[in-house]
Parts: structure tokens; C-alpha cells; sequence
DNA sequence: CCTTGACCTTCCCGTGACTGGAACCCTCAT
DNA sequence: ATGAGGGTTCCAGTCACGGGAAGGTCAAGG
């Protein structure tokens, strides 16, 4: 298969394949003329590699992962122990989020939002007294 | 006030505030020997842009915010418009992160994390069947 | 046979919002 | 005179790609 294909059957952009190729995480073969020649096994690694990647996973977290995937005596703690760092950050992030919702929503609740200049919000990041 | 006093001040690192100044968001003045000068209005721009960067709007949003904090004759609809926009792609990510920390969860639960190597993270990254 | 168009290749630059570090200048106290 | 602790500029790196240029390859149609 060519990286078009591969592509298509993966939901991968070619750029995003060509850049893991880069950075070592996938090794297809080459053609006479050049060309990657992608195997059942890097179409299957690169399916690995879009769903970790969809769950947020780092690179960095995707290269242990697969490693641990191609490894038959890993521990499935080592595996889980990836994972619930991941996860710790994920909430992390979302309740800095919420915060920021919660604020901006009520901002965006207390602004008239119509042509006159008084406004909440600036005032807020003014640092109304 | 030389750049120290005001990264202490605004609880902003100098790198950030030299960067500010070189994407024209605050024009402190100089004194002779090069150094930079804040007066007090720099320094409430630098809080604005503190607060405007926490609430997570982009550099561009704080920019156009800043524009209209100082238009006397702004519609307070025009910043309401930047805030629920910028509250929309807050609540995409939200929704992102929800979903992921959602899957992670189910994964993390099912997954014995034991020196087995069974592991359904890796069964479900691996595109189980 | 030639051309067209759809592929493929590498290479380099740009993204956002900084951060780190090198190399150097200024000022004040010891 | 020297050292510490400011300040300055500029360059490179981050993360995970995406855009685009310049060029090679391949199958089909005229």
C-alpha cells in the first residue's frame, strides 16, 4: 500500500504518517522507485498510534505504549500507571476549564451586549476594585 | 519601574512582558542606558493582559479586548461577542476532555494493573474487535 | 510517443505563546 | 577591583503537525 491509501484506510493525513516515520515511531518499507511501502503491520500500528493520539496521549506517551503493546511480558500496571498520569492531567485541564467557563459565563451573563461602551467584562480584566 | 519590579508586581515572568512588548501589545519607554521603563499605565496593561491570558483568551483576543478597553465608544456587543466565542471553543475543549477522561476512566477501571500483561488499554488501542 | 493529472518524494518555514540559554552591558557595595 | 545582581539582545527549542515549493513516478488518453 502507498501513503495515500494508507491514509485513507487510517484517517491519517500523509503528512501526519511521513512525521511518525520521522521520529521513528513507524519503519514501512521502500519501493524501487522510492515510494513507502506500508504493511499490514504499520497500518495496524498507525490505527494504535491515531487512537492513542484521539485520547490525548503525548507522542512521547504513544512511543511507551506501543513499545509496551509489542511487548509480551509487560506489566499491565506499567500500562496503567501511563494511563492514569494521562488521566490526572486530563482533569487537570478540564477543571482549569470549567473555571474559566464558570467565570466567563457569568461576565458574559452581567454584559448588556448592546452598542453602549459599559461593560463587565473589561472592567473584570481592568481590575475593577 | 525597571522590568524586575514589574514581572514581581504583575506575577508575570520578564520573558513574557519583553514578548509583549516585541508583538506591540505594551511600548514601555527607555531610559538612557537601554533599559525599559514602565509607568503605571504599562503595568495595568500587563494586568489586563494577565487576567485576559488566564481567563485563556489568545494573544490576537487580548489584542482586540485591549482595542476596545481603550475605545471610549466601543458597544459593549462587540466584546460580549469576543467572550462567547471565546467561550464556545472553551466549552469544545471541555466537551473533548470530558470524553476523553470518560473513555481513559472505563479503560483505567477494566485494566488490572498487575504484573500480567493482559491489558484492556492496550486491547482497545490495539482496535479489539 | 507525448502529455496530462494524480500521485509520490524531500526540504524548509510557520504555528502559539512562550522558555532557556548564551553573550554581553550597567550599577552598586565591598 | 571585583563580584553580585540587575538589565539587554538574539538564537534555538518546545509540540505535533500543516502549507507549500520543487521535482520524480505512474497509468491512462489522444
Amino acid at each position: 500500500m502507498n501513503i495515500g491509501d494508507v491514509a485513507t484506510q487510517t484517517g491519517l493525513p500523509a503528512k501526519t504518517i511521513r512525521y511518525y516515520e520521522d521520529i521513528g515511531l513507524i519503519k514501512p518499507m521502500r519501493d524501487d522507485n522510492g515510494y513507502r511501502r506500508f504493511r499490514e503491520q504499520d497500518v495496524h500500528k498507525l490505527n494504535f498510534l491515531g487512537r492513542a493520539r484521539a485520547l490525548g496521549f503525548t507522542i512521547e506517551d504513544c512511543r511507551t505504549l506501543m513499545a509496551l503493546y509489542e511487548d509480551e511480558t509487560r506489566a499491565s500496571a506499567d500500562v496503567k500507571k501511563v494511563a492514569r498520569t494521562h488521566l490526572a492531567q486530563i482533569e487537570t485541564k478540564i477543571a482549569d476549564l470549567n473555571a474559566m467557563r464558570d467565570t466567563l459565563g457569568h461576565l458574559i451573563d452581567a454584559c448588556a451586549g448592546d452598542d453602549r461602551p459599559d461593560c463587565p467584562i473589561l472592567q473584570d480584566l481592568g481590575g475593577k476594585p
